[in-house]
DNA sequence: CTGAAAGCGCTTACAG
DNA sequence: CTGAAAGCGCTTACAG
């Protein structure tokens, strides 16, 4: 491992010239800058990233904090991948790497020190490594965890989980549209009879389609009913026993639309098992547009989520108030409705 | 931030025992122990890792070298959620996070010292950082790259790769032995016609299942025919465009092995835009067991990859690596036939 | 524009 | 079992 040191004996400077040159070119003459660039570039001299964050009290990596929720085991994110890359690309650009936190929740750990700390360990992981940042995904039930990171005036940004705070904000699809589009959609294929299966009730985004399920009715002039709203929890199977529960209705609706694509997949499975053909006898929109709504038989009509998008809209968040002061606004991403063959249309 | 002198200062002895009591316990007397790790608990002290990483010279992260390969622009990992989260929670309990390396491949990085570096920038990052040990994620083309990491001396697993070095291992499934079972489903089933669609050429994985499917041949006592072989990259769209290839032979297979659920995927499409039943004119079975897999219709039946599996034992083979100074053998995970309904079984 | 010096917060031989 | 001291490799006021 070649040092600053070790460059600065060779360019006869000192290593706080060196430092300098990489820090702030602009204060070094050019020629010196440019013996020292060079012969760091021939001995492939690479700064200690410990020593670099010892010394500014700052490391250059943002934390990510993604728990699998204990009491959901099966949980997957719908698109982390497309997520971690649109957030890795973006980070890079700027010289920062992104760390997957990994706390004692994950098992018993015997890091040193970990036990001594406080038991909820992101904190703690966050402050150890003098993170720069933290971009926070939600798991379906942290909010009251992410909400302290929030206060703590650490940059933050959350996905899809409303969090404030001097350098906090979030990230979130605009649900509420999406979920109205869907329904427009359907009244404007003629559907009068429209019901909706739901996400978890303490869920934000949830609750935003719900909302936006009600405002598409009332734009096509159709009465909300009760008994048209059916609560699941974004799984599939959720979805197959809610809609069962919806066609056994005195007035069985003609349309759904679920708030997820694994809902969706749900109820298309039950109308099958109800004998129903869809799009014929029931039409279908989901949410999320992941990989298996193309995939399904009728291919799925779905609300498609910005999934880079997500990535993206953090890193630049958390970028921006690392850089300035301020906390951004929350950034609500476009959704996009994509017509396949679950809707007849 | 409370640091290690203030514990020893209110405990009144010095900063090297408070680090002892956190690094080599046993060597600290008893009362001295207790008084120093009440403090600290009071305190929330948690040790500064630059610090430590500095004075070490090895820092607790795992790097993550995770790159999309820029060759195959869609290219996602089949299961790389399972994956990270065997991983987090394997390296967790031993103290170590997983650092996702962004280099500049990723973006133009601006990064102080990247543009000095080689320009591979994971190397580099590698050293800046002074990593624990590398997980190498296969991207399908990384393979030189993985091999300069190997001969580093830097504990790595590869996955899906076959490394070898000092420190260097790899972890993969049985693909041979998996691949030899499809054939011997379909065999058993009375298929005499099998084909194949294979991954790409230089993909080591693919080939292992190409072997199996022959050896699965033989092992029936079938014979292996050439023009019953089609390469594909392991992409949907391939196994459509190569099971329409097989479809129109003289004398077309009954029965397809894929070497990756997409692929399965795209035959059935293919079987279906022909015109055929599956399984009744066609049976198929395909490798992963991917989410989709069991949502298509027909259901597919598949051989099962060891998701978390991969997770973990590459976490098991670094510990390993890192704390003792041997390579372990190669991991060889098991697979499992899934038999689903894409067969008739 | 440049250098000498202090400091970041730990760990680890080396003595005792 | 414990402490004093050196050292890890940078960065950053402070002088000049």
């Amino acid at each position: 491992m070649v040092t600053a040191r070790e460059i600065a004996e060779l360019c006869g400077v000192s290593v706080a010239t060196v430092s300098r040159v990489f820090n702030q070119p602009a204060s070094v003459s050019g020629p010196t800058r440019e013996r020292v660039e060079r012969v760091a570039r021939e001995l492939d001299f690479s700064p200690n990233e410990s020593a670099r964050a010892l010394s500014r009290k700052q490391s250059a990596m943002i934390g990510l904090v993604w728990d699998t929720d204990h009491r959901r085991p099966g949980w997957r994110h719908p698109f982390l991948q497309d997520l971690l890359l649109g957030l890795k690309s973006a980070l890079s650009s700027h010289g920062y790497h992104l760390l997957l936190l990994a706390t004692s929740d994950d098992a018993r750990s015997r890091t040193p020190g970990v036990s001594l700390a406080d038991p909820v360990g992101y904190v703690s992981m966050t402050r150890r490594h003098h993170l720069a940042g933290l971009v926070l995904i939600d798991s379906g039930s942290d909010a009251e965890a992410f909400t302290a990171f929030a206060r703590s005036g650490l940059p933050c940004v959350a996905l899809d989980v409303a969090i404030s705070g001097p350098k906090a904000t979030y990230v979130t699809s605009d649900n509420v549209r999406g979920a109205a589009d869907a329904v427009a959609h359907l009244a404007g294929l003629g559907h009068r009879r429209i019901a909706t299966l739901t996400g978890p009730r303490d869920n934000t985004p949830a609750a935003e389609r719900t909302r936006g399920y009600r405002d598409g009715l009332a734009a096509a002039g159709l009465e909300a009913r009760d008994d048209y709203v059916v609560s699941g929890d974004f799984y599939r199977e959720s979805g197959f026993v809610g809609m069962r529960r919806l066609l056994a209705r005195k007035e069985p609706p003609t349309a759904v639309f679920a708030a997820s694509d694994e809902m969706a997949v749900g109820a298309l499975l039950a109308a099958r098992a109800t004998g129903l053909r869809v799009p014929d006898d029931l039409a279908v929109v989901g949410f999320d547009d992941i990989e298996v709504a193309s995939l399904v038989d009728p291919a799925l009509t779905t609300i498609a989520q910005d999934k880079p998008g997500f990535g993206t809209a953090a890193a630049e968040a958390l970028l921006k108030m690392i850089e300035t002061d301020a906390a951004p606004e929350p950034v609500l991403l476009p959704t996009r409705l994509v017509v396949r063959d679950s809707c007849g249309a």
